[in-house]
DNA sequence: CTTGACCCTGACGCGACGTCAGGCTGTTGC
DNA sequence: GCAACAGCCTGACGTCGCGTCAGGGTCAAG
């Protein structure tokens, strides 16, 4: 096989080949006459590994040392270490999912719209306090203030019916626990999926395992602890467990 | 604040501040008489919002746009697209972890060891069938023949207290289901517990969804399946099963 | 035997800093 | 009152993992 080929299969470009070739991390097994690269099944092997501890976050000299064979302990250590680093950037990865969740399910509540929208929107409801943090949170250049009224993605009459649709589905959880039902009954996790399925229309696809993410910031960032709390003593709390609940039967 | 504070309380260097004041993305609001740069409380909160979408893996001129504020639906468009690259990269980082952890518990099993050591561990019960997979797995060159032998980070007697311990375990794991005890039994859970732990001792530290992770491979992963099932039968479910039972009781 | 897709080797560019070098500043101790 | 030392400044060059030409050879089809 000749570079073309192998860069499409691994899903790299050729230039990559090039290069690790330069650098002697892997260099195909032949050439023609004409000099072309001609790689063989094991230098796919090798590539494949590779890429598998290019992934892991190793620089490609470790890879080269790693890949050129260590004793069996020291490999064994690197290996260790190689999934600590890994863990590390799945915590950070996930810590970040959850930043963005955040500022979206902001965004749900209103939070990021520009003063005046949400006023429009949310009518005498619209609590003032959050325009100072509006402003230290999307800073109010001239050319944001200028463009904001512009292109907007949503339309009023679309937050309008999302923030009706959420509302909705608040006041049917509120009414929930009232009715003695437990946070993890079917009437409280039917309502969990609901709410899912709600932000998956309406703003990021959802699963399940993102919306229990979201549902422990319920009760953990007070900003949304006092959303809910402000509809009923103690939704908040419900609300988390119910999301959980669905999460845990849905998986 | 001057430089370095400000580098040491946001987990940054002196160079990436004064990167960041080249580059116009983030100039402290003012100076010294000397030239000393001063950082405020609002250079500080765009700092982390710099640092948020940096770690979301916008490149730094994206965030600068992002930063200076864009018409709202563009924005939003950006935020959720950010939010898609997170997942992918959360969906890889996952895929890596399970590809790691693969490796080192087929490490665990002996698959890695070389074939002289694995015969000499696991006396007749060696199955010979690995062997072309090992050289497949990890080549077989001049410098690790020669080095094989000598470092190795576990001794012979060391191999073999694991393997005697992770018999035992395993032995008892399938005496569990034959007594009556379902996989979400406290029996079935504590053997699952004693399993992780084991692990987490011999091998690298295997926290319970990590571990959870891991029982997903033993219905998945056929090798995985077999090395149970031939000690019993159903085996790989039921201890899959307890491990995940297991997981979800302590988080 | 031409055309167009593919291959080669330099060589330079880039993003996000790291790492000196050479020099000024600010604080602390004697 | 001044030496010593930590901390700050601005260039300027280096690094890593490639991307992107430029200039030229190769190969299979029509």
């Amino acid at each position: 096989m000749n570079v073309g080929e192998v860069a499409a299969m691994a899903g790299v470009t050729v230039r990559t080949l090039h290069h690790y070739d330069r650098i002697g991390l892997l260099s195909p097994s032949g050439r023609t006459a004409a000099g072309y690269r001609q790689y063989a099944p094991a230098d796919l092997d090798r590539l494949h590994r590779v890429l598998l501890f290019r992934e892991l976050g190793f620089p490609l000299e470790e890879v080269a040392t790693l890949l050129a064979g260590l004793p069996a302990g020291a490999r064994a250590e690197l290996a260790r270490r190689g999934g600590r680093r890994v863990l590390l950037r799945l915590e950070r990865t996930q810590a970040m999912v959850a930043a963005v969740e955040k500022e979206m399910e902001a965004r749900a509540m209103g939070i990021a719209l520009t003063p005046e929208e949400r006023f429009e929107v949310f009518g005498e409801h619209d609590p003032e306090q959050y325009e100072a943090e509006v402003q230290e949170r999307w800073g109010e250049t001239d050319a944001y203030a200028e463009s904001k009224r512009r292109a907007a993605a949503y339309s009023k009459e679309d937050w309008l019916r999302v923030k009706a649709e959420g509302d909705d589905v608040e006041r049917r959880f509120a009414e929930a626990p009232a009715a003695g039902a437990p946070a993890d009954s079917e009437r409280a996790m039917d309502l969990a999926e609901e709410h899912r399925q709600q932000i998956s229309r309406n703003f990021y696809d959802c699963p399940p395992e993102m919306h229990a993410g979201l549902g422990g910031m319920y009760v953990e960032d007070e900003r949304f602890t006092a959303h809910y709390e402000q509809r009923a003593p103690g939704l908040a709390r419900y609300v988390s467990a119910a999301v959980q609940a669905n999460a845990d039967r849905q998986g």
